[in-house]
DNA sequence: TTTTTTGATTACCAAAAGGTAACTGATTAC
DNA sequence: GTAATCAGTTACCTTTTGGTAATCAAAAAA
């Protein structure tokens, strides 16, 4: 009644890898959670960030227009300012992204002392 | 009310880090949803997963060892068999997992035609 | 006028990740 | 004997990733 074909065990991975394709790697997630939190400069969003440099946080926030999860506009004005904005559409993104964030607290507290 | 200080805002950025350090980069949630689905060995676990190589599952395998993500058993016989099985506290994860997972299928809807 | 600041991009080079193929060692199938 | 299977390991080489620093543009400060 549990027995699986292969390719249904396969089946579960396709989606895992799309939704990975689009916030895999080390930062993209951060730099959700940056925006979310309301930064939206390229300086502060890098400032938010430990450890992420220039020149990855162009290539990601690159790849995040292009998958639709910002948005970037041109401020005309004194020193050209530019806006990257979180989409609607990477607010469906919340609900998994909290998760990842409520096991690595528990997960933290697996690990170092719980304080019971 | 809303407010929230620089400290505030990386307070996410870690444990969403820490659950990146486990379970990030390309394979180590398809090779637990692999072993989740009941496959134990080397080459099982690796032909379930395209693309995946044999260097890169024997590393992965070790990291999400010491991670105490899986245990490795070898079991004395005669082509040497080794087994692999998931721990208790990797199914913790699999509430997150599955929320990938629920995303990946509904990106896949938006972005290939919807049904309806 | 020269320097500095902010925002962002690009070139250059070093480090890490990853693929392929060969090899080990034991056993079973042909 | 020959070939194939299982579970890796190792060597070699390519690709990707990533850091540093230089650069551009415009404006404000000196």
């Amino acid at each position: 009644m549990k027995k699986k074909t292969h390719t249904e065990c396969l089946s579960a991975l396709i989606p895992v890898r799309d939704t990975l394709d689009m916030i895999g790697g080390k930062w993209k997630i951060l730099i959700l959670i940056s925006l979310w939190e309301g930064n939206k400069h390229f300086r502060e969003i890098e400032r938010s960030i430990p450890k992420l440099s220039t020149k990855v946080l162009a290539k990601e926030l690159k790849d995040m227009e292009e998958n639709k999860l910002i948005t970037r506009t041109v401020v005309n004005g004194f020193p050209v300012r530019t806006e990257y904005t979180p989409t609607e559409y990477s607010k469906t993104l919340q609900k998994v992204i909290k998760e990842l964030q409520n096991w690595g607290v528990k997960h933290r507290q697996e690990v170092f002392g719980k304080t019971k």
